[in-house]
DNA sequence: CAAGAAAGCCAAATCGATTTGGTCACTTTA
DNA sequence: TAAAGTGACCAAATCGATTTGGCTTTCTTG
């Protein structure tokens, strides 16, 4: 257990005391700095080891100017963005980043996407991952305002986003809807206009052109989550009785889908193809299981990560991302009965 | 986008020259301390705000020997805490940790379980939650070494450990198999000696002498992950053919069980009874889902955060944590198809 | 051999806040 | 009227490191 009695950290004063030199002498001996007689650095060294010695990362920061740690925020609401259990999307993008900003000698801050809070001023970080914020979103200005570079992921093409490729997500679910048979898919939506939403918008009116069905649209505020998509699905197959698929990129709205959709009479991936973009915990458990894109999630947090760590460390831009495009996952809810 | 000219944010230094006041005269100002005029305190914070002051959290940190920030640490190898996507136990507290340490005035640092590298050094924390220590486990030592404060996720019982309930999550599986009439139960364990494995192996076999059936224990090694288990469920259902139920608390064991019974030419859920202990996703996803155990994890990682910010701010421990009980959750593999 | 270089070391400044221990000018109270 | 408060403020110490700018010695080298 950890012990109550706390024994106050040795520090470099105490090095230097019992080493009989200075603190700057201790400094360099330890940072391999300055100039150091050979047999001053060993007893240096030897001193710090017995007394345990470790540099207090908290003065080496304020020292520095740096703490070296990186945060992933958010400002989407959690209902889309955390789902009930914790899992989902923003938890698979921050284990990622975590994973590659601590290779790149960075620790990782988590601060879970908490709705009003702004957590900027509480965190003490060097640089910010932000997701897919909205135009005028507040976290980004809140950064800005300190001072801390950060790197997009899915915001407005730029030499600091990595981009979700929401054009080819799109595309993938459409066309695959198209190619299973679906005369009259149709699209739902959510209301606020952020580039996925824009993304899919696009490409579905434009698959619609292009292959010769009427583009359908019907739309669900994303903080109503899996009601909010029920709702809407069911309002759109009651209405347009002829639609044979779905195309539901959110996955919340997804499964509400699914229930509006069984709930119609309907029997999903037979006379109802359902699809949705983010292959998570949702997509894998529902019943039937839905088609769902791969998104290659980790590759995106580790480029955006190695983005940031490069902006900060003010190396050389890594190379072009080499970004390999998503995948379809195919599932029964497009598929019919295994 | 991150702005690259980093206007060097404003410190209490310009604050007090605008305001025409002393450093200390602002500390108290803003944080109400000390006797200041009014007149005065008001013309701080105008200038605090028009400067768009905010305190640097490290030097505060420095200065008061606290981060306010907390982390969640483990020994575990990954290869069985966080699994193939990154989602799993592991990640599942640490979000369930940083939702309510935030709401507690901290900050929580992710520091994925990485093997070999010790994080404690180059974390800057006033306290840690650690998950299933081994016996001499290095994180623990690091962490008593450092003075770190730390409350335990499954340890000896004690004031700073938060119980996972093995044995009743135990008792929960092998009952369970035994009212869906498996008459020759097995337990597929992991090698290793953490308690949950300890828990396992005694409550299966006070079990067996209960009920009245030989024990049949077969073990694999943790960080061999799917592979281990499903070549140890191979060896134990070639042997022992009589064997018509599998407790496999290793999630990833389980699914290599599945495997193997699949393989045996069992029918999972109908001869063949698999039952596993972490409700996470290769539960509910493999094929059949699994029935498995509902831990309660947001409780679990809500009474360790709350015990330790107990201990951190020295306040009165917090109630004895009324943590409920584990629940089954019944699916397929014990069930019989749908 | 004197000027200059280099080695080896250290005192003090610095990072940005909080806190301690004052000073000074007015009241109160005894 | 002297002693004791108290209201308002500030200089300097402090937290624990790194870095700047010396200051001595001890070589080099022209």
């Amino acid at each position: 257990m950890g012990d109550s009695s706390r024994p106050s950290r040795a520090t470099i004063a105490d090095v230097a005391r019992e080493a009989g030199v200075s603190r700057t002498t201790v400094s360099h001996a330890l940072n391999g700095l300055g100039k150091v007689n050979s047999a001053t650095r060993d007893k240096v060294k030897e001193v710090a080891a017995s007394l345990n010695y470790r540099p207090s990362v908290r003065a080496q920061g304020l020292r520095s100017g740096r703490s070296q740690a990186l945060a992933l925020l958010s400002s989407m609401p959690s209902a889309v963005s955390a789902g009930p259990s914790q899992l989902g999307f923003f938890t698979e993008l921050a284990m990622g980043c975590a994973r590659i900003a601590l290779l790149k000698g960075y620790v990782f801050v988590l601060a879970p996407p908490d709705g009003d809070a702004n957590p900027v001023d509480r965190l003490d970080i060097d640089g910010a991952i932000l997701l897919e914020p909205a135009a005028d979103d507040p976290i980004a200005a809140a950064l800005s305002d300190r001072g801390i570079p950060f790197v997009v992921i899915d915001g407005p093409a730029g030499e600091r986003t990595v981009d979700l490729h929401h054009e080819d997500t799109a595309e993938l679910l459409v066309s695959h809807l198209v190619e299973r048979g679906a005369q009259h898919p149709a699209l739902v939506a959510g209301t606020d206009r952020r580039r996925s939403q824009a993304a899919a918008r696009e490409v579905y009116e434009a698959a619609a052109a292009r292959v010769g069905f009427t583009p359908l649209i019907a739309e669900a505020d994303e903080s109503d989550g899996e009601d909010g998509g029920y709702r809407a699905s069911a309002r759109l197959l009651a209405e347009y009785p002829e639609v044979d698929g779905l195309i539901v990129p959110i996955d919340a709205f997804a499964t509400g889908a699914v229930r509006a959709g069984v709930e119609a009479g309907r029997t999903v991936g037979d006379d109802l193809l359902i699809a949705t973009r983010y292959d998570g915990l949702r997509a894998r458990t529902s019943t039937p299981p839905l088609t769902a894109v791969d998104l290659g999630l980790d590759e995106i947090s580790g480029a955006a990560v190695e983005r940031l760590v490069a902006i900060l460390d003010g190396g050389s831009e890594p190379d072009a991302s080499s970004a390999s495009a998503p995948t379809l996952v195919v599932r029964e809810s497009t598929s019919g009965p295994a």
